[in-house]
DNA sequence: TTTACTGCAAATCTTTTGCATCAAC
DNA sequence: GTTGATGCAAAAGATTTGCAGTAAA
């Protein structure tokens, strides 16, 4: 799986006719960086060292963009919360510990048995890309 | 399954020391007619037929009492929303169609593979009683 | 009578939107 | 120069909270 540079999402959001303002570079940077999933809140924090003038209203624009262009996931980490990361990360679950929240990065392929169940029983096709599963983590079960 | 009555819950409300007020009483009548999960503003839709001076906030106080002390799940169905059913109609997955919205229930069963799974791999303990899966319904796969 | 509960209004918090201005192309 | 993008402020929607009055026990 390689690993897209910032680079190449700006040459791809260019390709598609959107500009390429120091706002949406800056936020790029940011989620090209992060190891993990982060919030609109969280980009808007880092951002702001870089590029002062950025909006948060512009965040959430962008993100809004990304998404829409596929550039970004959209993840649903439950109690109000959504994070984000880059499509070229690659598909996976996410099992957070509800006590220390320490997340633990999951393989895309866990959830096949449960994508053929679903099929199987329900004729339900289930999108099971990025799943959020809280519950207790190998420490906190002690 | 024996299904618990509204008037066995209030009997647990009043062995736990909380008054039974009529605002109480009506919420959890709702709850017990609902057939599904139901989320805080469609309560108080509901309610305001019979108990029209009930105020949205202490519906929300109601449903954080009653998930205190056990007599309410609380599910997150994603996007923000939230949705709370009776813990005696006992644990189960929704299937909810991102298309037509449909929801079907599934029984908690199906996530068994999953726990030992993540069990085993992870020496992860998942909290799997009550998940959302999005997808497509078999009508809205066409 | 006591004090937990409620209604009301205002405060939060997150996300969205309208609009005039600005800058990428 | 065009037109899409941004900043700002205000709106919107969901949930929470402070407080004084009310009612369940």
């Amino acid at each position: 799986m390689a690993q897209e540079s910032t680079g190449d999402m700006r040459e791809r959001l260019r390709k598609l006719g959107y500009r390429l303002t120091p706002q949406r570079v800056a936020v790029l940077s940011v989620i090209e960086k992060s190891q993990d999933h982060v919030a609109a809140e969280e980009i808007y924090t880092r951002v702001a060292g870089k590029c002062p003038r950025l909006n948060i209203s512009t965040v959430y624009r962008t993100l809004e963009l990304l998404k829409k262009v596929g550039l970004l996931y959209e993840i649903d980490l439950g109690e109000g919360c959504v994070g984000y990361h880059p499509e070229d990360k690659g598909h996976h679950h996410h099992l957070i510990c509800r006590k220390c929240g320490a997340i633990i990065d999951v393989s895309e392929s866990v959830m096949f048995p449960i994508e053929a169940i679903l099929q199987q029983a329900f004729n339900f096709k289930p999108d099971l890309k990025h799943m959020a599963i809280f519950g207790l983590c190998e420490n906190c079960q002690k």
